[in-house]
DNA sequence: TTACAATATTATAATAATTTCAAATATTCA
DNA sequence: TGAATATTTGAAATTATTATAATATTGTAA
């Protein structure tokens, strides 16, 4: 649990899902694929419509099991953006995400989520932190 | 006949709305008397099943309507902490939210907005943040 | 107060995202 | 290879949300 991807290529990762019991299927290698080359956020509606042109029999189910099995395996995560529709990132260094509410895109920005000062927190014991801001981007302005 | 009086902030939202041509329905005060009273960033479920006691035709359509409405007028925010379910808040100062795996109740904190540092969002315009964090609650702890 | 137009509420049906399920298929390993 | 095990698939079920149309309420002006 807890694969670090920054320093990791593409096979490492690979490499290291199989030490962890979990095979190394071809849907599953695509789907990885196309999240470590598409860094978009996408939903699975989206891998989904993209894999079906080479795999023909690519179901969606196989697409929301996979998610979860990199989620667990803490190589990507859902991130808090949509209410209606879950959106993934591969996990890399700390970023945080800004959303247009004109064109819809999701952006990475770069923080140091230690320079944010926080109370209230004593004795809580925190695994994942999130900076999520929302407006129009440098494009759409 | 009529909602008993909480305190001046309360009923001046409520003349707030009526200004900006919202009516003011029997619903509708309820369930902002719901946020207001409640700072527990409900569902629309949690909402209708709690109002439904004493409201017994009361619609979730209503309910939901209604949350648009109060979001319209800028006295609501959804708070991205779930991505099948809408959470929603009544608007306050800054602050950041907790969500205790365990449990599953989401606490507010206090933050600096201020004090994070970010980099890369240059001439993109910014009109909302928001800070989420998710781990164990130090009760369930 | 009453009338009335504007707007809201309601129940129901429709839509959309996600999950569950069981059968078919693929993979592992002896 | 073949049995055991795990995955993929498509269909059905579930859940959150939105659209529709009949009915009811609200705010206002006579
Ligand atoms: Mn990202
Ligand atoms: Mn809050
Ligand atoms: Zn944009
Ligand atoms: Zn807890």
């Amino acid at each position: 649990m807890g694969l670090v991807l920054m320093d990791k290529t593409f096979n490492h990762i690979l490499e290291g899902l199989k030490e962890n019991g979990i095979y190394l299927t071809h849907q599953r290698m695509k789907i990885f694929e196309y999240l470590y080359k598409n860094r978009n956020h996408p939903t699975v509606e989206m891998i989904y419509k993209d894999l079906i042109k080479e795999m023909p029999t690519l179901s969606k189910t196989t697409v929301y099991n996979t998610m979860k099995i990199l989620m667990e395996a803490g190589i990507v995560k859902e991130i808090p953006v949509n209410s209606n529709e879950s959106r993934y990132d591969i996990l890399t260094e700390e970023h945080g995400h800004f959303k247009c509410i004109k064109c819809g895109y999701i952006y990475d920005f770069n923080l140091n989520m230690e320079s944010l000062s926080v109370e209230g927190l004593d004795n809580f014991i925190i695994y994942d932190k999130d900076v999520f801001f929302k407006g129009i981007c440098s494009s759409c302005f």
